[in-house]
DNA sequence: CTGAAAGCGCTAACAT
DNA sequence: ATGTTAGCGCTTTCAG
């Protein structure tokens, strides 16, 4: 257990004779105290080797300069890199990012957000788990005066008056069908997603507008659901196989689950793309280098990272001045290896003549 | 600006008519309490939304229940799958892990501790940065009496009378390269690691001397230092090309250099493993994915993190019980693609006639 | 079993 | 420019 008592502005006024009010400002370079002593004390203190606590002063100033974050994941490409892109751009604004993890587990979210509220964090962003939601614990959270903003991922139905910044996912998955379309394909499956959670959803309902609108069928054992990992993307592709002749191309909602897919393929022996191709909508960092390289929709994790930031620091010192509703980042394709268009003709002729699949 | 005035213990106190001391008691289940009182307190709580103010607590309790982790990344493999062990390791223990990312900066690092001491942690891990160090700073946080635990990485020279958790850094290395020599090759090279921190000096050492060891020559212009990023291992092997001849072999101190050597032979259609082949220390979720696949020296990550947690919490709870000395977790080769041994045959015969390079 | 007193270390408002 | 007075919300003795 720990009894090291620590040095306080008591010990550093008692050493000077000043009043702990004096020490206080001056550590905090208030103006009211004068160059000479201010410059005195902050020599004492350094020599001391003072360390201001943390929790004595947020409890006094009723200000934590903490923002929350709730996460599903953090080992994954796209959580990692809008982690990192939070804790710069919070650090910017003097503010230390409380990390939490909630694995995609309702019960951990809502006890995390619980604590975060415990510690009167100024502030929290929460990507919310994929599972069917109870939505009250958000409001609660409002209740409690903290805001609150939603990033990428949102519960359904999306709580009144909330805020979010999300990924174009409906507008982006449209672009990487019609890059399918585009590679030739006419006979395109969906992998991932769920109903619960807008990231699946919109997705997959891009897909299938894409489908609609280039004159093309909707076939419903192809379009798989069942969530956003490494292991959907493999049964998933299993799964098509067994429904009869491949389809042409698989689009995957997320990332992991296109990998999945690479391994099941490699497992049974089919090649990609000469047999089947892939695109996905979500990066990472070895996407180029897998063989084939895969072709995806970016998602801008750093601008997500940094807009949630900015955005929830409006929320905190201005909270009439932001209005609720979503902000929605643009993506882009990125074609590598895999859905190359054929030659340079433009998509429409690519499409013409080939009518329904 | 926030100042919706949260409800206290006085409030649930003046409610019941008894005083804050018992709802203290109460919601923390001390024995003290009557179970009707009890109940009856925990019911009210609950009604007006109670949230324990934490900072409050904590100072007042003299104890955080924080528990403080410095990684110098966060979207790396390693990092992330470490993090998260860490997070739920900690969180049995009752544990909130406050994350600090230093980005490999000797500055950030030194106020992510700074910080850390403020908010008064009951315990540090950290991960160290790779640049050479001023390591005063750790005495420092040991001094202000909290445990400080180095994992994986740290500074040389290495504190006194400080306690580690480690991977097997050096006979990783020499497994990495034993399984090279297994699959033939003679003429290896080694890319990654400086000289300031501790897992690339091990790593570089563990190549030469398994080398030595099996009577071959050390060539130093095949020993590229530089870091452990995926640049690295991209420019590395540009570098190995203008050098004439490239070895038959190269072995990668981290995974993200493989992950750059992968990109580099594919920039120049140099095809692995059959003109040159790959084995790297450090294991991705996607090693098994990539063509052909990686071999590598896994570290186990889950075991690191649960490891030093522990190790943490006994030095929490009871800092002399713990002795100081580095605790090494070993490693295993994963063979897959690249580095296939020849046939069965066992490592000594393979090596048998081949003498000097 | 319950409560009164004291204080954790700091800051804010108001003097002086 | 510096100090005084009052807490922030909670826990910890120690009495009853």
């Amino acid at each position: 257990m720990k009894k090291q008592s620590h040095i306080t502005l008591a010990d550093i006024a008692g050493r000077l004779g000043v009043s702990r009010v004096t020490v206080s400002k001056a550590l905090r370079g208030h103006p009211d105290i004068s160059d000479g002593m201010s410059k005195k004390i902050r020599r004492v203190a350094s020599e001391l080797g003072y360390s201001p606590n943390r929790m004595a002063r947020n409890l006094s100033a009723r200000r934590s300069h903490l923002l929350g974050l709730v996460v599903p994941k953090i080992a994954h490409f796209f959580f990692g890199s809008v982690i990192e892109s939070v804790y710069a751009k919070a650090l910017e604004h003097k503010y230390e990012t409380i990390l939490m993890v909630s694995h995609e587990n309702e019960e951990q979210e809502i006890q995390h957000l619980q604590t975060l509220v415990s510690m009167r964090v100024d502030g929290i962003i929460i990507s919310v788990s994929a599972r069917l939601k109870d939505t009250r614990i958000y409001d609660w959270v409002r209740q409690m005066g903290i805001p609150l903003l939603f990033m990428d991922r949102i519960p359904d139905p999306q709580p009144k008056g909330s805020t979010a910044v999300l990924v174009d996912d409906y507008g982006g998955s449209m672009k990487a069908i019609e890059q399918a379309l585009a590679a030739g394909h006419t006979t395109i499956a969906c992998i991932g997603g769920d109903t619960n959670v807008n990231i699946g959803r919109n997705r997959v309902q891009g897909y299938m507008d894409a489908l609609t609108r280039h004159g093309l069928d909707i076939k419903k054992e192809w379009i798989i659901a069942g969530g956003y990992g490494t292991d959907v993307g493999y049964h998933g592709f299993m799964q098509l196989l067994e429904l009869g002749p491949l389809p042409r191309c698989i689009f995957t909602v997320t990332y992991p689950i296109a990998l999945g897919v690479y391994a099941a393929a490699k497992a049974r022996k089919i090649r990609i793309p000469e047999d089947v191709d892939v695109i996905c909508f979500g990066d990472s960092d070895v996407g180029g280098l897998l063989t084939p390289a895969l072709s995806c929709v970016n998602q801008p994790t750093q601008r997500l990272g940094e807009e949630s930031v900015k955005l929830i620091m409006e929320m905190i010192e201005h909270p009439d001045s932001v209005p609720p509703g979503n902000r929605i980042i643009p993506t882009e394709v990125i074609v590598r290896e895999t859905c190359v268009a054929r030659g340079n003709r433009p998509l429409s002729s690519v499409l013409g003549g080939q009518g329904r699949a």
